[in-house]
DNA sequence: ACCTGAACACCGTTCAAGT
DNA sequence: ACCTGAACACCGTTCAAGT
């Protein structure tokens, strides 16, 4: 079957993963397979499989089962980072935009759970994977850039913005873990209601002391 | 040399795994193997040998590795609701206990951080253990409870205690992650830092407005 | 340059057998 | 009742070999 002349397509495919395409083949097969059956069921096997490939073929685009695990998490934080800016420009820059990326940020968690577990899991090195610490600064940094703006526009307290926005930070990422643990199916509440009321506490939290 | 005489001990200790110990000896080995050597170090193996006992002894008290590893979690539960009720009760029960406790919070996710690690990790099946379930949610009773008493002396919004409670609990398991993730080291912060600067805008977000 | 297939050293789990 | 030892079906990784 797979000597068949007329398998043109797949003949086609397996060509342009000697032009470098199995790389992305590879990041967007685990990223599949981790949806459909978790993250215990991204085995380097089942993922060349799915592809039609050795298990080892990995090894050419990848050092390890781990460098692939930090490339999903790497290219998470690049799509989470361009929902942020998203938000933040549609709803004009000021407290709307923040309200805006607040729940864009757990609706992507909500909307991505395997790029998000893998992010944010134990087994992928912050620290080690150069890309994944990047993508993850820059992300960070437009929560940072937004409270700078809302400083100056008088909006939010003077506090220091990067600590700011790691507090603001840690709350949404705490609801986005909290839902998909699906620790608030037995409460009275979802990931989109709590990230609701949590930008309404938040702003309150953040706002500039009339004192 | 396990066969000597003079081993006493060793023998003392194998007597107490006939009578029900080696359920209490497989939890406290496998919280020490994941402290000492990360989560992934946790083999069965590892564990019954460091206990020089064989690696399927386990089976006759867990059903299976995920069962040991939700045991460990909910004794974590376990101890972090102690330490919450302590610095709730100590703190006076009121401001300042609120404070004290989203301290305790986060002081117990550094200083348990393999407990910490397996309570919120992925592969500890939190709804399929009911005494993993009642844990946590005994834990979790701590925080609203201390909510309710707040609102009552009118320190608090009197918004839904509940919802409060998951917010403000995604905010200290957030910064709990993030620490333990050693996402805070390239900031200006760390854990107990923003701890401290967290609890005092947590207090802002839910306090009764005066307007 | 890129991929394969066999081999290696692991792993969790099962199960008949021992005491 | 409790534990063992061999066996089974996996896993990630290495490496010589193919094209």
């Amino acid at each position: 079957m797979a000597h068949a002349r007329a398998a043109r397509p797949a003949r086609k495919r397996a060509d342009r993963y000697h032009h470098g395409d199995l790389r992305r083949a590879l990041l967007q097969a685990a990223v599949r397979t981790i949806g459909a059956h978790g993250i215990d069921a991204l085995t380097l096997r089942a993922v060349g499989s799915s592809l039609g490939v050795s298990r080892t073929a990995l090894y050419r685009h990848f050092a390890d089962k781990a460098a692939l695990l930090a490339a999903v998490a790497a290219e998470g934080f690049r799509l989470l980072r361009v929902q942020l800016e998203e938000a933040w420009e549609r709803g004009g820059r000021g407290g709307a935009g923040f309200d805006a990326m607040g729940l864009a940020y757990v609706r992507f968690a909500l909307a991505h759970p395997s790029h998000y577990r893998v992010m944010f899991g134990a087994d992928v090195g912050a620290a080690e994977n150069p890309d994944l610490e990047e993508e993850g600064a820059r992300a960070f940094q437009v929560l940072v850039d937004s409270l700078v703006s809302q400083q100056q526009d008088g909006l939010v307290r003077r506090d220091d913005p990067q600590q700011m926005a790691l507090f603001i930070w840690a709350a949404v990422h705490g609801i986005a873990m909290l839902a998909l643990d699906r620790r608030l199916e037995h409460q009275h509440t979802d990931g989109e209601a709590l990230a609701r009321y949590a930008v309404g506490r938040l702003r309150t939290a953040i706002a500039l002391a009339t004192a």
